[in-house]
DNA sequence: TGACAAGTACGACGCGCTTCGTATGTAGTG
DNA sequence: CACTACATACGAAGCGCGTCGTACTTGTCA
């Protein structure tokens, strides 16, 4: 129903996903003017029909809020790419991220923690 | 240089993969019908001019051969990813990943023998 | 040798995304 | 009250990508 945001719009609900509400002005100087105000505007008015963010018009600066949450988003960019890529196996992506070698220690330990817990709640 | 392939172009480069040389129509028939052969052939021309592919104009049916590896490929499109919407975090997207669900239990103890290897490695 | 089958080359269109210019409305201030 | 600053709304252009129709070339075979 809700389509999946495209590449401007991703950048802008990771904004939101930190803070929230914003303004459309608030959204635009997080994202360092890398586009112009109405860019942003119109793209945050996209949107809103699309059903990705709400906005609370009562005041004369639009307030905005996420209307889709992180994690599932990510979870179906991935399914996408795993599609798309790596057939179908989100093992195999995972394991292609991990060898890009850009994570650290610490986060490879995190990994090794959150692959126990799978491991043992599927037994 | 070799810019990264758009959709249509990877669907084309897995078949290639799996099973090169190849030429266009047999590309066109693994595809399934999904597109017409003139769109596969046009497609495979633009990779050629983008050196995605070379081919083989000896024979009338030309051959067509991977100009670029599966492994750094698939990388890069994570790494798209991951810049685009996991703030650079390759192990935030691999957990995501693993977390879909999608994966078996065999995948999961694959992806354990790899995090050993890494964590080994980086001591 | 003539006609058909099968290949390549190329131009053009439609669509979605991004971008921005411009028009318009409105709150605040001297 | 007029002026300025700043907000929204909207139309349209540019671009990349995917798609296909059509023209052209060439090999084959009856």
């Amino acid at each position: 129903m809700k389509p999946l945001p495209t590449d401007a719009e991703l950048q802008i609900l990771q904004v939101l996903w930190k803070r929230a509400p914003l303004t459309v002005r608030e959204v635009f100087e997080a994202l360092g003017n890398s586009a112009g105000y109405t860019t942003v505007l119109k793209t945050m008015q996209i949107m809103a029909e699309k059903g990705l963010v709400t906005r609370d018009e009562s005041n004369r600066s639009h307030l905005y809020r996420p209307a889709v949450q992180a994690a599932p988003t990510e979870r179906k960019l991935i399914s996408e790419l795993v599609d798309k890529a790596f057939e179908g196996s989100a093992a195999r992506l995972a394991m292609r991220a991990l060898s890009t070698g850009r994570a650290s220690r610490e986060e490879l330990a995190e990994v090794r923690r959150l692959l126990e817990t799978l491991e043992e709640q599927d037994s």
